[in-house]
DNA sequence: CGTACTCCTTACGTTAACGTCAACTTTTGC
DNA sequence: GCAAAAGTTGACGTTAACGTAAGGAGTACG
């Protein structure tokens, strides 16, 4: 146990959130992670748990996985050439677009279905009056 | 032609939303359009556009298309049993939570992303004063 | 010492959501 | 009246995101 402090192994990883140890070697595999070695054996450390909670609410949001890569890279910037950073802060700013137009779409789409709740509830209200032969 | 007015032929959907005639007939296969028959050839109604703009609406909240094809349902509620309605009522119910905390957390996802954003034109700020060898 | 975990790699299987291609009919322009 | 265009139905191919099963290695404990 080199530092069995601060890492966590695959189970523990899996039973935190609630994944599978072949969804964790799989985004390893895609690059999502990065766990260190001790011998065969993965161990996650903090970056790589911050990472996957980032994954993971980037899934819910219908991104694929090759974006959520690409957008992880925002969140860890080396160093890095000016011109690349330039284009990462492209790249960033439409995305961000991207998110703002799909949370106003979103709220669009949850006022619309509020509507159309509170009609359904209005029609079981007032079937619930009729003696089941109307129409 | 029956009444070429109000309808519109596969291409002409194709155009107005940008999707191939596969996916229409794919969508159609799996119950989410209902286009009316002239002969062999579909003719997609305003019903099938009003549906298709919420499918790939859905779609990009990260829905599936059977997950859409059950929110489609609460839009065409005929004449259904009341115990049905009460089923569709709760569904609609935990769809609607579903899409406010996925609104939430994509607010969150915003704000932090914005925090990201300025750090790393910060950065790019500051890179660009400097003689190409700090650090 | 054995067997019981936990982990590993390799590799083939699976589902969703279409793409693509072949073979055929129907409609349209000239 | 006939070739091109547009539409149709199979049927197989493809990609993403894992599931699952086989076989092996290291560690733990009774």
């Amino acid at each position: 146990m080199i530092d069995s402090d601060e890492t966590m192994t695959i189970r523990q990883m899996c039973e935190a959130f609630d994944v599978t140890p072949r969804t964790l070697r799989f985004y390893e595999a895609k690059e999502l992670l990065f766990p260190i070695r001790e011998g065969q054996k993965r161990l996650f450390t903090k970056r790589d748990r911050a990472r996957l909670k980032l994954i993971l609410r980037g899934k819910r949001f219908g991104f694929s996985l090759e974006e959520i890569r690409q957008l992880l890279e925002l969140y860890y910037v080396g160093d890095q050439q000016q011109t690349q950073l330039q284009a990462t802060y492209g790249i960033a700013q439409e995305r961000l677009n991207d998110m703002e137009s799909q949370r106003d779409e979103l709220n669009e789409a949850i006022t619309d279905f509020k509507t159309q709740l509170d009609w359904l509830g209005k029609v079981i209200a007032s079937n619930a009056d009729l003696p089941a032969a109307a129409e």
